[in-house]
DNA sequence: TCGTATAAGTTTCGATATGAAACTAATAAG
DNA sequence: CTTATTAGTTTCATATCGAAACTTATACGA
């Protein structure tokens, strides 16, 4: 621990790993309220303008603002209805419909600890029974939680600093 | 379909629907840049305000409002440190370690669209093994997208219309 | 084909949120 | 008993948000 003037050396650590993880990127693309409840419409079927607008009360200005960012960092794809020209279709693409995770997780978070009272259930189409609960697992399917876990390097070196440090990045 | 003046009805459903939905609700509480910033790092071990400030660059009096939110909502326990009674521990109680999937499903979503290029992966602390990446299973264990999802009423049944509009919610 | 409606924005401007810096109160350390 | 540290709060300039009016292109109906 030597006597550096700003901070600990844990938290000089921490910022080092940050340039590094991809939270912060994330974070600026869809960690924003409207960003988030947009995709939530798309996963939704919403696709036009108006239908946003007016399904989730954001403004028409922000609206245009957050698409043109989801569109730009390549979440979701615009593209003119080719059944009436004054429409524009909004579509999920590979990289968009991958966060379906985030959006079950979350889903599903906030239902385990009451913030709204669901009265749909999100089933597999096949037998229509319930999905499990998203969680964490080990290679060979064990539930794992966040004092079961720990940073390996890419040479699969464990380092004991970024393990007291970097739990979760 | 009914001439309504507004919207069309599937945006009238989706309302509806999004009443239901605790997605809203979460949004407003983890879904905004610093307040998931500041749960990432309290994953990573940080805990105390200055900490907080100093590793994620926070102005001081957005932190501090931050802070309180989190606290309000559950997730973040403020105790005095017996150790030095200048400083606050800020720690994740059970409600906010709940959100561990959430969060990795994010870094992962990020790691594998090439947002930051990460040196170090999350592993399995009894065999040193990557964790796997999160996806939807069935309750049998099936891996699920998108388009193998539907929707089913607390009494079994199936409602089509919700089916078409509210894809995920 | 002319008038009206609709879709997807853009502009404007007042209200709100953010952020840097200085300030404060309580506790610790020498 | 003086100085440093911690966790805030206050202040004020700037940036973002949001409601409402406006714009442009396309469709629709008589």
């Amino acid at each position: 621990m030597s006597g550096t003037t700003e901070h600990s050396p844990e938290i000089g650590s921490f910022r080092e790993a940050a340039l590094s993880c991809p939270i912060p990127a994330v974070v600026e693309l869809i960690g924003e309220k409207w960003a988030f409840l947009i995709l939530r419409g798309a996963f939704n079927g919403l696709q036009h303008f108006e239908e946003f607008q007016g399904g989730l009360g954001i403004a028409r200005n922000i609206l245009s603002d957050r698409l043109g960012k989801l569109v730009a960092g390549g979440i979701l794809e615009r593209a003119p209805d080719p059944q009436d020209r004054r429409k524009v279709v909004y579509s999920l693409n590979e990289k968009g419909e991958d966060l379906l995770p985030v959006v079950v997780a979350l889903r599903q978070w906030g239902e385990r600890w009451g913030m709204g009272v669901p009265r749909v259930i999100l089933a597999d189409n096949r037998d229509k029974r319930a999905v499990r609960r998203i969680c964490l697992l080990s290679h060979d399917g064990r539930p794992l939680d966040l004092h079961d876990l720990t940073w390996v390097d890419s040479d699969g070196e464990i380092d004991p600093v970024r393990l007291a440090v970097e739990q979760v990045g």
